[in-house]
RNA sequence: GGCGCGUUCGUCUAGCGGCCUAGGACGGCAGGUUCUCAUCCUGCAAAUCGCGGGUUCAAAUCCCGCACGCGUCACCA
């Protein structure tokens, strides 16, 4: 049985776009062989919880359409899927491994690490724990027994390397002295990520871990908690990091990163998804459009690309603009609908859909683009003020247009605008900017007649 | 700085020793369709496959070195 998980850490406001893009792959492969994919909120840390942030993360999870077999919202069999909800089972770990001599009590001051390190670094040596506790251990397990003293539990890192196959790096090697003895248990009590994550994996049954590549230097403490526990270890894939354009790691700075800034901008989920599906991966067939679905069919985690891709919101566009226009009508007014809100007529919505659905990329240029339709143009781009005369014999032939169509009102205007000897261009534009206050529009004729005469009629005459 | 990972058009990528005069997509440019914009269609430009050595009849593909980029070295994840 495959099992997966993705672990965020409520310490942003929402879900990183790029855990997204590393979840999709932990849905992927669950899903293709039968498994289970599942959400666990790491919440360790105390001082940078972000209030609100966990629920929002679960939210966005939701909306975007990676459905979750355990959660801490669906509950399952191995929870609670919050860490700081199982405070006691790593307390009891952690000391398993003092007793084993895996670990140990570590007694030393923030101060005291903090002249350490420096002292090191200004050597040149690498920042290391010199392990002073460890070398009085008896003493310090005596001041932790029964003095109670404030104290952390640190994990003893042996000699020797760490190898291990990653799905998608291939062999890593690491040597165990480039490792530091990880702090596995903080002195309130609770874990560090080290500690929570291997203890949880292995808890939960999570038989592969696929995560971000940040991860990899730390792997081998992981693995080197597996074995102090003689636990079977899961099987890692470390997947690159999104970019930005100078190819840093995508941040705030420079990019949006939280997902629901894209979903705020009228990105579709299903077309986030399927571009990060292409970050890092491609469709063996070579296609670029497919939903999850196929997705899930044709993912392996072993074609999974090493290089670090830029996200490119250019072609993020694009992708949703052939989501917009592949969309039923139907579809795309009730997303329209759910955008821009109840208070605009979903009849008059319905109406403009097949005159905007090629014409925009995402939900937010809906409204730009059509609100002529709901409200009369009080700015108009171009001047017509010379154009009066004009205006009047198209007023004059268009009173005459009995049947209110697209084709009739256009016949209509062409006889006009011949008779006038205006260019068409020039004569259209001139109409089109009366009509809509703007230089570009969807199809004038179309929009003249979900108008209705008495408006558009009104609206020419008011120039 | 130590350790680790990576390097094919501007960007996402295909490629797994001969099928590569390196293919596709986005973007760009040019043209067609059109009352605007967009859609759609056609075409063009765009990678000395990071650099330098090898191995081989043959290398983007294998090996070695270098450079550059990124990640990581916390009682953060």
């Amino acid at each position: 049985m495959i099992r997966t998980r993705i672990a965020p850490s409520p310490t942003g406001k929402d879900v990183h776009v790029g855990s997204i893009a590393t979840a999709l792959m932990n849905y992927a492969w669950a899903k293709k062989n039968k498994g289970q994919f599942i959400i666990r909120i790491e919440d360790t840390d105390q001082s940078r919880l972000v209030p609100g942030g966990e629920k929002k993360m679960l939210e966005t999870l939701e909306r975007i359409g990676l459905k979750a077999d355990e959660s801490p919202l669906v509950g399952g069999p191995h929870a609670p899927y919050r860490q700081s909800e199982r405070l006691e089972i790593y307390k009891k770990y952690a000391e398993e491994l003092v007793a084993k001599g895996k670990a140990y009590y570590c007694t030393c001051t923030p101060d005291r690490l903090t002249k350490m390190r420096e002292e090191q670094q200004s050597k040149k040596q690498i920042p290391k724990y010199d392990r002073q506790c460890f070398k009085n251990q008896v003493e310090i397990v005596k001041q932790v027994k029964e003095n109670n003293v404030r104290h952390v539990v640190r994990l003893l890192i042996p000699e020797g390397k760490v190898t291990f196959n990653d799905l998608v790096r291939g062999e890593v090697t690491i040597e165990n002295q480039n490792l530091d003895d990880q702090v596995l248990l903080k002195s309130d009590g609770f874990p560090t990520y080290h500690l929570g994550v291997v203890v949880d994996d292995h808890l939960m049954e999570i038989t592969h871990i696929i995560r971000g590549e940040e991860w990899l230097p730390s792997t081998p403490k992981h693995i080197i908690l597996y074995k102090a526990f003689g636990w079977e270890l899961p099987t890692y894939a470390h997947n690159s990091l999104l970019r930005n354009p100078d190819k840093s790691k995508l941040s705030k700075r420079k990019n949006p990163v939280w997902t629901s800034e894209y979903l705020e901008k009228g990105i579709f989920p299903e077309a986030l998804l399927n571009y990060l599906a292409l970050m890092g991966w491609s469709h063996p067939d070579g296609k670029e459009i497919f939903d999850l679905d196929e997705y899930v069919a044709v993912f392996d985690v072993k074609n999974i690309q090493k290089t670090a891709p830029v996200f490119d919101p250019v072609k993020l566009d694009w992708m949703n603009g052939e989501y917009i226009r592949q969309m039923d009508d139907k579809k795309l007014k009730i997303r329209i609908m759910d955008y821009i809100g109840a208070s605009y007529p979903e009849d008059l919505v319905m109406k403009t859909v097949p005159l905007i659905k090629e014409r925009i990329k995402r939900l937010s240029d809906y409204l730009p683009l059509t609100e002529f339709i709901f409200k009369s143009p009080t700015i108009y781009e171009v001047d017509l003020k010379e154009k009066k005369e004009l205006f009047e014999k198209i007023v004059s032939k268009l009173e005459t247009v009995s049947v209110w169509t697209a084709d009739k009102i256009g016949e209509a205007m062409m006889v006009v605008c011949e008779e006038s000897k205006t260019k068409r261009g020039e004569f259209f534009m001139n109409v089109r900017v009366a009509i809509t206050g703007k230089k570009i529009s969807p199809p004038l004729n179309d929009s003249m007649e979900i108008l209705g005469k008495d408006e558009s009629l009104k609206r020419l005459k008011s120039i």
